[in-house]
DNA sequence: CGCATCTTTGAGTACCGTCAATCCGCGTGG
DNA sequence: CCACGCGGATTGACGGTACTCAAAGATGCG
């Protein structure tokens, strides 16, 4: 397996600031993992015992509620890291993982990643800042759950799936997620989002071939509301 | 004005793990300030240069939406720090903070803060630790924004202002708030919170003097859905 | 007492959730 | 090669929920 010190994946997370020695302690307790799409990753209230570190692939961080639904809260891609919260205030976790396709990952067992904390002030301020970022992310996600309608709420995830994670050769969302995926990331039911969906396909917003979507008209998207 | 050393708010919150040198300083550079209900202690997109000590009164964060409405994001209490994203993050803020009551609270300068952040790790695991229940409890309210009735989660904001912030003497909640702020911290239309809460007291759920709220029967709010 | 603000209530409408039926794509087994 | 069945996608219909506009009542302050 390759070193971590060497692993361009680092870069995108708070593992860039650990020293080349810490690293190498780092690859030498890390396992690598590999799990198929669909593939729970942990599930909510499970104790974790370390972090993962994301290498290939797309997941989704939901949380059940309490009608029994499950509510997509993050998708986490190429850089991500999965379980920070659960190891920092050292609690079972408070939502599942998922892979949406198949994923490659590095799991870093939490003895490592504490003595690092520890001792680490830089890398620490590192995980600090994230865990800001996240909080800004899910202060954001709140109002716009609150007070968007669910047809702005899906246009936006298009967009936001769009500029955050891309498009294939072809101009197709890289990421593919089934309407179901798409009504918990909204919000709501698995036919309202299908209807929105058709209709944006009508409006000639979107396009789509299977289950992949294209964007034909991102301003358009950005208006509705 | 009190010392910080002997302060005892501070055992509310993560200044708590500051050395008896380190809470000198922050004594000896700290201000002390006032604010009126109403008044706004800071608004979204400011830049920060502190962060803020509650030691009486209550506040509600809140970030306005692109429909020009406000919404309550927290609300925050005796012990709370005001600002703690912000300065980790060195990014303006991404809310508002508008005092309830009249509040009483200390102002610690950027520069002390962040002094103490990369000398005590033991402060800096707590400030992660209060940052990792934050975003915890943001996870819950987005599910909470994302699945739940509008009544169910006026119900629900009732209990959590019962149980987190108390009564007074006569058994009306200690925080007392207008229907609007209600309604913007559920996240709906101020007539629908309204309404709601009309319909409560005719349930015999709630009773009300003026603005003020008393919870009659919390169980039977708890199984609102 | 009068004005301003907040609360309450009504009526109409649009949005959204649910149930149910149908359709489509795809893999399986005959 | 085709019938079959499964799961997801789609559409229709209906009822309930929540938003808006509007008006009337209550409350508090000067």
């Amino acid at each position: 397996m390759s070193k971590c010190d060497s692993c361009i994946i680092k870069e995108f997370n708070s593992l860039k600031s650990l020293t080349r020695d810490e690293l190498m302690r780092v690859s030498a307790c890390k396992t690598g993992k590999v799990y198929r799409k669909g593939q729970v990753i942990f599930e909510e209230g499970e104790t974790l015992n370390g972090v993962y570190c994301v290498r290939d692939g797309v997941c989704k961080l939901t949380k059940l509620s309490e009608n029994g639904k499950d509510q997509v809260v993050k998708l986490v891609v190429k850089g991500g890291l999965l379980g920070k919260r659960s190891l920092v205030s050292d609690q079972k976790t408070n939502l599942s993982a998922v892979a949406l396709n198949d994923m490659e990952m590095c799991f870093i067992p939490k003895a490592e990643i504490m003595k690092d904390l520890s001792k680490n002030p830089k890398f620490t301020m590192d995980v600090l800042k994230e865990m800001a970022e996240d909080l800004k992310e899910a202060d954001e996600s709140l109002v716009n759950m609150a007070q968007k309608s669910v047809k702005a709420r899906t246009a936006e995830i298009l967009l936001y799936i769009h500029d955050h994670f891309g498009t294939d050769t072809e101009g197709f969302l890289s990421i593919v997620l089934s309407r179901e995926d798409y009504a918990s990331i909204v919000g709501t039911a698995t036919e309202s989002a299908i209807r929105i969906l058709s209709q944006f396909k009508k409006d000639g917003l979107i396009s789509t071939s299977g289950k992949r979507i294209k964007i034909e008209d991102s301003n358009g998207l950005k208006w509705i509301e």
